[in-house]
DNA sequence: CGACATGATTCGTA
DNA sequence: TACGAATCATGTCG
């Protein structure tokens, strides 16, 4: 189906979305004072009446489906300001679906400027934040000629931070703070496998969640394994170096290598 | 850019 | 179910 004008769209939306038929609106949220303030003049369309907030429905419902290239289309028949401060370009809904429309078709530049001009509310935040990256990511794979690995995606994400526009400033932290790790590496040195109840204790000391206490354990423990192997490895070369190969002593332990905790190149070894 | 640190996740196992 | 191993994702450093 194809709508070339509104007036298409909307005998159509009469299947689609009969609520909007009746100039009722979509999504059954009441309208408030905000809504309602930006009920703009109607399209001075012949034999309809769509205000902004209606074509903003009709937007949220059109991207909700998915159906992007009827999206487009319903964008491609709305009425063209050009400095797009009209009452229709100031609903979020309907910048929002240009944005995704861009971003389908691949309009990189024009998708950027949508998403860097007006603010956009917390509820479109990720949606958008994942386009702004997306797009960035194909377009650096695209001048490289071969896929992103992690740290790439990294670097694209360093060279194009997030626009205020699409981002709180909320920062994600990536290392728990230095006195939660002392702990952790304290409670760690006397006993590598805590019970659940030290676990629950520990994170109610550290402000963690038992999951994340128990994968912070997990982690050194492994961590500390790997130390320990590639340590025995290298005594055992040097051994073998002088001809003697290197037998390591196995005190009790549950696994290889935790004789071996103060090996460890961080963490653990660090000021307990 | 490579190397590394570190928290989280997945998967097979006992 | 907790564990170990492998791996991913993110962040930092030189």
């Amino acid at each position: 189906m194809v709508f070339r004008s509104p007036l298409d769209f909307f005998s159509a939306s009469r299947v689609l979305l009969p609520h909007l038929a009746e100039g009722a609106p979509v999504g059954g949220r009441s309208q408030s004072p905000e809504d309602l303030k930006s009920v703009g003049p109607p399209l001075a369309l012949p034999g309809l009446c769509f205000s902004a907030t209606q074509i903003a429905s009709v937007c949220e419902t059109l991207e909700e489906t998915g159906d992007v290239e009827r999206l487009a289309r319903f964008l491609w028949s709305l009425p063209v300001t050009g400095d797009g401060r009209d009452s229709i370009s100031e609903q979020e809904s309907v910048q929002r679906a240009r944005a995704v429309v861009a971003f389908h078709t691949g309009s990189f530049r024009e998708l950027y400027h949508i998403l860097e001009t007006r603010r956009f509310t917390r509820a479109s935040h990720g949606k958008l934040q994942a386009m702004w990256l997306e797009a960035h990511y194909r377009e650096a794979e695209k001048l490289r000629g071969r896929p992103l690995g992690p740290v790439d995606k990294y670097r694209v994400r360093k060279k194009f931070p997030l626009p205020k526009t699409i981002w709180d400033g909320e920062q994600k932290t990536h290392c728990f703070k230095e006195r939660t790790r002392g702990l952790l590496r304290e409670w760690y040195l006397q006993d590598p496998y805590p019970n659940p109840g030290k676990k629950r204790e520990l994170a109610h000391a550290t402000g963690l969640t038992p999951t994340q206490v128990g994968n912070w354990f997990k982690n050194r423990r492994q961590r500390d394994r790997a130390a320990a192997a590639k340590n025995r490895l290298q005594l055992h070369r040097m051994c073998s170096d002088r001809g003697r190969p290197f037998s390591p002593a196995r005190a009790g332990g549950r696994a290889d290598g935790e004789t071996l905790l103060s090996v460890t190149d961080s963490d653990s070894d660090l000021d307990v």
